[in-house]
RNA sequence: UCCUGAGUAGCUCAAUGGCAGAGCAUCCGGCUGUUAACCGGAGGGUUGUAGGUUCGAGUCCUACCUCAGGAGCCA
């Protein structure tokens, strides 16, 4: 009898079929006794009663214990109360191996535990809807960019300096006698690659030694990068929305089981189509001032200071989808960034906020192509010339406007699961103080 | 790094300064349609660590450790 998938299982509806997997959880009932049987691709209900099968196969039940890794042959049908829902009518069980007492029990748990469990909540439900939607993401933002004309070019993890001077980096001991530091963005070779092909993209872990410590941080994470040639902020922001709603789109076309065990209420999701909002920093820094003179926003909005979780959180509450927010003051972005030719004190950049309070998923903007400029710009931020060298050589071998944003994955898989914290949207989360397992 | 809160059975949590308990998990028994199944029984504790106050501390005080939530910074 052949191996088949619980996900495939309505194919075989009255056919006798092997299962190979793990025991979810077991009910008994005297001689009758229910099974949750999974195997990665799903979970069925196995069903076992006792004047249909022999003594000995009835007792060896009896040593299975949560976890248990068993094949399992049966019959399949319908569930007897649910329609389209199916079972099994095990006839035979081989125990490939009984489990410890698991620790992981069918009561609630605290996060701590969970999380110096994680290698073992992998198996959970929930745990198993959000990191199919991660997963379905993904295959969106590729699908999204290989069809549009990208072309994926990997970006170095290990580089010589910081990318953008503001992060603190993990240091990495290189051969004795220099430092490399874990990438914290692929864009500046990014650039690199877009004077090269036009429009590219790069997509990996990213690394922030940060002692960040909150629901939307992780020290590595994944993004994915888009760069390309010719392309304004304009065009930049105009590319985002179509980014974001062709993810949505692919997930809740392919995902609406999972959304459903994540009790993910879809209709917020549905309702999201272009265009976003764009506002710009001196309409957020009125709004701030507006909402704390209400009494909406506790503390007063600084203008000229970036705008922090709770602004970002306010202004994205205000919009039914992602709020799109330009033009912010250059000094607190990265020093590559364009300056405004209306303001020059302003930066052409553009920050995307997702809705309930998941913060910015997007931020990008369009690059200088000076290179008297950029190099004023890292003497101001005191980032070591030598390292820039070829980033400057750039804009001295035909220079050319091009603009570019970073998306973080596990950001995006958290919204769109209504998510508490971003550590569950990611395998093996690493955060400040958790580095196992 | 700062602010706030929490550490009691394997897990989730109770316990006025006065006998350390329940549910789940484990083990034993019962139950022919269960759905975090249910019912009966059993075992399971250096109350985060170190001091202190007190006749008496899980409970009050001090320090430290760990974790969680938030801030800053960022995607």
């Amino acid at each position: 009898m052949e191996q088949v998938y619980i996900s495939d299982i309505g194919k075989y509806v009255g056919e006798e079929v092997t299962i190979k997997g793990w025991l979810y959880n077991i009910r008994s009932s005297g001689k009758l006794r229910f099974l949750e049987i999974r195997d990665g691709s799903g979970i069925i209900q196995g069903v076992v009663s006792k004047k249909d099968v022999s003594e000995e196969l009835w007792t060896r039940f009896e040593t299975l214990t949560q976890e248990s890794s068993i094949i399992v042959q049966g019959r399949t049908r319908e569930h007897p109360k649910r329609p389209g829902v199916f079972e099994l009518d095990i006839i035979n069980l081989q125990i490939v191996a009984v489990a410890e007492p698991y620790p992981i029990t069918p009561k609630e748990h605290g996060i701590e535990f969970l999380m110096s469990n994680r290698h073992l909540w992998l198996r959970s439900r929930r745990t198993h809807a959000i990191l199919r939607v991660r997963a379905q993401v993904i295959r969106a933002v590729r699908d999204f960019f290989d069809s549009n004309g990208f072309l994926l070019l990997d970006t170095p993890i290990l580089t010589p300096a910081a990318c953008e001077g503001t992060t603190t980096l993990f240091e990495v001991d290189y051969f004795g006698d220099a430092k490399a530091y874990l990438a914290q963005s692929g864009q500046l070779y990014n650039e690199a690659t877009a004077a090269a092909f036009g429009r590219v993209y790069t997509f990996g872990p990213t690394f922030r030694a940060e002692k960040s410590k909150t629901r939307r941080h992780l020290t590595e994470f994944w993004m994915v990068e888009p760069e390309i040639a010719y392309m304004d902020l304009d065009g930049l922001m105009e590319l985002s929305e179509n980014f974001i709603c062709y993810i949505l789109r692919r997930v809740l076309e392919n995902c609406r089981a999972e959304l459903e065990i994540l009790e993910r209420d879809s209709t917020s999701l549905e309702k999201i189509e272009p265009p976003f909002p764009r506002i710009s920093y001196d309409e957020a820094a009125r709004m701030l001032d507006d909402a704390h003179k209400s009494g909406a926003l506790e503390n007063p909005f600084e203008y000229g200071s970036d705008l922090g979780s709770p602004d970002e959180t306010y202004i994205s509450s205000q919009f039914d989808r992602p709020v799109m927010v330009h033009r912010y003051p250059a000094k607190v972005k990265a020093f590559y960034m364009e300056p405004d030719p209306q303001d020059s004190t302003k930066a052409l950049c553009v920050d995307m906020l997702a809705p309930e309070g998941c913060g910015e998923i997007i931020g990008g903007g369009q690059r200088a192509t000076s290179y008297d400029l950029l190099l004023q710009r890292i003497e101001e931020h005191n980032l070591p010339r030598e390292a820039f060298d070829w980033y400057l050589d750039l804009r001295r071998y035909g220079t050319f406007p091009h603009s570019g944003f970073g998306m973080g994955i596990e950001r995006c898989v958290g919204w769109i699961c209504g998510l508490e914290h971003v550590r569950e949207a990611i395998p093996f989360p690493r955060m400040l103080y958790h580095l196992k397992p």
